[in-house]
DNA sequence: GCATGATCATGC
DNA sequence: GCATGATCATGC
């Protein structure tokens, strides 16, 4: 069959697959499509495959158009209030094969042969839609800015050299920063054998985070870029130090210094009591002007935590997380939980600590959370989801001695668990969310907000002092 | 001095 | 009106 474009030459593909903006696959694929079984997630990739570029989806090392060495991806937006665009999810790319990956280097890799000029076609995700007919909003061909391909080939080292290790199936996507390794397969029971060790690992593949696929959308339908400032400013920046060395660099000259020298060193003027004080102070010191965001920080999903300590090392407070809503956590499961998710970030900790009554900072560290300590809050999550099936939350009343009354809970304390617990944080006791279950005790239908915290001395054991 | 339940302040 | 980061109050 003759195809209507030229499969040798780049530039006829990318203008056959240009115009398929502002159309539907339906609107564009040839009829015998609906005889094709095409429900399901995926499956929007394998239509465009088979009846609009007309070659039979594979799942081959070599890259979709192999005379090219271009690789096909599509990929679903989600439109913001404001009317922009925004990846609905990560861009998930070619599986990890563990067995081979570690005789490879980034240069030869699969990764790389798959992956270094892709034609992205980015879809309007609508839901209660057809698959058929999404509207295809931005195409274009795409390949790794040479900044960013230096953190990316880090990340690869950081993946390959944990597999290596023996530890594929302690990998996490808060080990990395652009590109992840990421969870593919039906369910948890899709393991693959690793190289140097007899523990099934998960099936992962490499993904870009969500972040920077953001900034990929951006890129291609051109948007400005004057709202973000680098930490990077150059590729030979980026082949020498990693984001991590170059945070660290630029908040040294500043430990052991407090609030006030710092704001003096920079010249810089912050209300202190300002929601934004610490972000601001973070952008100050990283040389980041006031009003842009980080780009590196976005492209890789960085959450900053501003941790205050008590003279004797301990954090003043826990560290909060979004309250979680009873409804849907009980319908949850952990490997797709809301809390897991954001535990599989990474983490930026700028850690302040009082001393004869100033603030001082210690130091930053960058974290995500251990494999290990990832099972334990399994354990905290579980007993929490537990407790609202049940419809057990409430056991008992206390009665202080101005005749207040408050409540005392099930949902697992700090003595369950050195890692997390679950508190309220809400406005106060009326500020709640339903249950899916009435609680037995007090016959509630709705309760109390409440989220998982961090323990104080969690982050002063496992992130401060380590 | 800490754990736990409760609440506040700011900013969008 | 709510999310988020921060803080308070009480009892052991």
């Amino acid at each position: 069959m003759k195809l209507p474009y030229n499969p040798k030459d780049k530039n006829s593909v990318i203008e056959y697959a240009k115009k398929l903006k502002g159309k539907s696959l339906r609107q564009v694929c040839n009829t015998n499509i609906l005889e094709h079984s095409y429900s399901g997630k995926g499956n929007f990739g394998q239509v465009l495959e088979k009846f609009y570029f007309g070659y039979e989806p594979n799942s081959t090392a070599e890259a979709d158009f192999a005379q090219i060495g271009m690789e096909l991806k599509s990929s679903p937006l989600k439109k913001l209030k404001n009317n922009e665009f925004r990846s609905k999810e990560r861009l998930v790319l070619n599986i990890i094969n563990y067995l081979n990956v570690v005789n490879q280097n980034f240069e030869n890799s699969d990764f790389i042969k798959k992956n270094s000029s892709i034609l992205l076609i980015f879809y309007l995700h609508q839901v209660g839609y057809d698959i058929l007919d999404f509207i295809i909003k931005l195409v274009d061909e795409w390949s790794f800015p040479s900044t960013d391909l230096e953190i990316i080939k880090k990340d690869w080292e950081t993946i390959t050299k944990k597999i290596a290790d023996g530890k594929a199936h302690e990998l996490s996507e808060g080990d990395t920063y652009y590109l992840g390794a990421c969870t593919k397969g039906a369910n948890a029971l899709s393991v693959r054998k690793q190289p140097f060790s007899d523990i099934p690992a998960k099936q992962r593949a490499y993904s870009f985070k969500q972040g920077y696929v953001n900034h990929i959308i951006a890129s291609i339908a051109n948007e400005p870029t004057e709202i973000y400032g680098k930490l990077i400013p150059s590729v030979a920046v980026a082949k020498k130090q990693t984001i991590e060395e170059i945070v660290i660099s630029k908040f040294k000259p500043y430990y052991g210094k407090s609030e006030e020298e710092i704001l003096t060193i920079l010249d810089l003027k912050l209300n202190k009591k300002a929601k934004s004080f610490y972000a601001n102070l973070t952008k100050a010191i990283l040389g980041i002007s006031l009003e842009k965001e980080i780009e590196e920080f976005e492209k890789a999903e960085i959450k900053v935590k501003t941790v205050r300590l008590k003279e004797n090392n301990l954090p003043k407070e826990d560290i909060s997380f979004p309250t979680f809503k009873y409804d849907e956590i009980v319908n949850e499961d952990w490997e797709n939980s809301e809390f897991k998710n954001i535990l599989e970030h990474k983490f930026l900790f700028v850690f302040f600590q009082f001393e004869n009554e100033k603030l001082v900072l210690r130091k930053v560290k960058f974290w995500n959370m251990p494999y290990s300590d990832l099972l334990e809050v399994e354990k905290v999550w579980a007993k929490t989801q537990q407790v609202i099936i049940n419809g057990k939350i409430v056991r008992g009343f206390k009665t202080n001695k101005n005749g207040k009354v408050t409540r005392e809970t099930n949902f697992p304390d700090k003595e369950f668990s050195k890692v997390s617990h679950v508190r309220p944080h809400a406005l106060n006791s009326a500020d709640t969310y339903p249950l899916p279950k009435q609680d037995k005790f007090t016959k509630l239908n709705e309760y109390t907000k409440h989220c998982f915290w961090l323990n104080n001395s969690y982050v002063r054991d496992e992130i401060y002092l380590k």
